[in-house]
DNA sequence: CGATGTACGACCGAAATGGTCTTGCTTCCC
DNA sequence: GGGAAGCAAGACCATTTCGGTCGTACATCG
């Protein structure tokens, strides 16, 4: 249940990575008109993801203006914000969609079943709860030795085993 | 992102309906062996689903013994506990199996990639926050027009348009 | 015994997912 | 200017998952 795609996991990795590049790159004092800009390629040999795929995943995340990319010889991508004002929510939309956690609540809020879906309205808050907890989660934080996470994290910690 | 399956939606809603049979039933002070017993057909019919289906989510469902079914003339199925004690995340998690937030995260909790996969530690804190906010949710929630939900739903309110 | 209903496994089509290939266009550097 | 490095984008494909159906067997009540 509640899976996201390995493309979302895959962009949520290589944007950590680029967040870290960018730190480094700016601690530097480096001048780069692009801090941090890594090629796709870079990226997927450091986490050992197929390359073409990759690539793919960075120029939907660069279309949605949470990456910059630059063409030609020693171009790639650098985020196109501080990592900090970057949430996974945002990420994980532009790569997966606007799905909702209920097939039942289509874009337009109608359901299929008009009347007889008395489900939805409790589901739609659990939904809502998950994206605000998503959205408190910046990049910067997964960059980061997460010790002290968002307040929006808090919540018991329940094993999950079979 | 984060869609839960069908049959976890009908499981839900029926397991709803099951729950305000139990409710009628016990207002009318009805000596029912099994507290309104429904059979799948019946359900199946209530919210226009498809009663195959529906009947082979309701056998899981006993199976986990959050159900008790009884064959026969007359048979169907009822709470085999309290509305109130059932929640929504054992519903969940036992149609759609002990999935996890991120692939990455197995059942050992073994990552694929070893070492380098970096991303799953804050991952696996978002998945308890949801787990918990799931666990915190029972079907009597969902049965009783919910104002004043739990307070692990409190929560901003993200609107989510395409 | 027969009607009603659960139990369960095999099966199937459609859609989503994960991944590859090809082709084209930009930019840098020699 | 001409490569080489790199992004852009779309077609394509294999595999899995999901939603759903069918058939058969078994239990129970009247």
């Amino acid at each position: 249940m509640l899976r996201l795609t390995k493309k979302a996991d895959y962009g949520l990795m290589a944007l950590k990575y680029l967040a870290e590049q960018a730190d480094l790159a700016e601690k530097a004092g480096a001048d780069l008109h692009l801090t941090g800009a890594r090629s796709a390629k870079d990226i997927a040999e450091a986490y050992h993801i197929p390359p073409q795929l990759l690539a793919k995943i960075l120029q939907t995340l660069a279309r949605a203006g949470i990456l910059v990319s630059h063409a030609g010889t020693n171009g790639g991508y650098a985020l196109a914000r501080p990592a900090a004002t970057i949430s996974t929510f945002e990420v994980i939309r532009a790569i997966d969609g606007p799905l909702f956690i209920t097939s039942c609540i289509t874009i337009h809020g109608a359901c299929d079943l008009a009347g007889h879906c008395t489900i939805k309205e409790p589901l739609r808050k659990v939904n809502d709860s998950i994206t605000s907890l998503l959205s408190g989660i910046s990049i910067a934080d997964l960059a980061e030795p997460v010790d002290h996470l968002p307040a929006a994290m808090a919540g018991g910690l329940v094993s999950i085993e079979r």
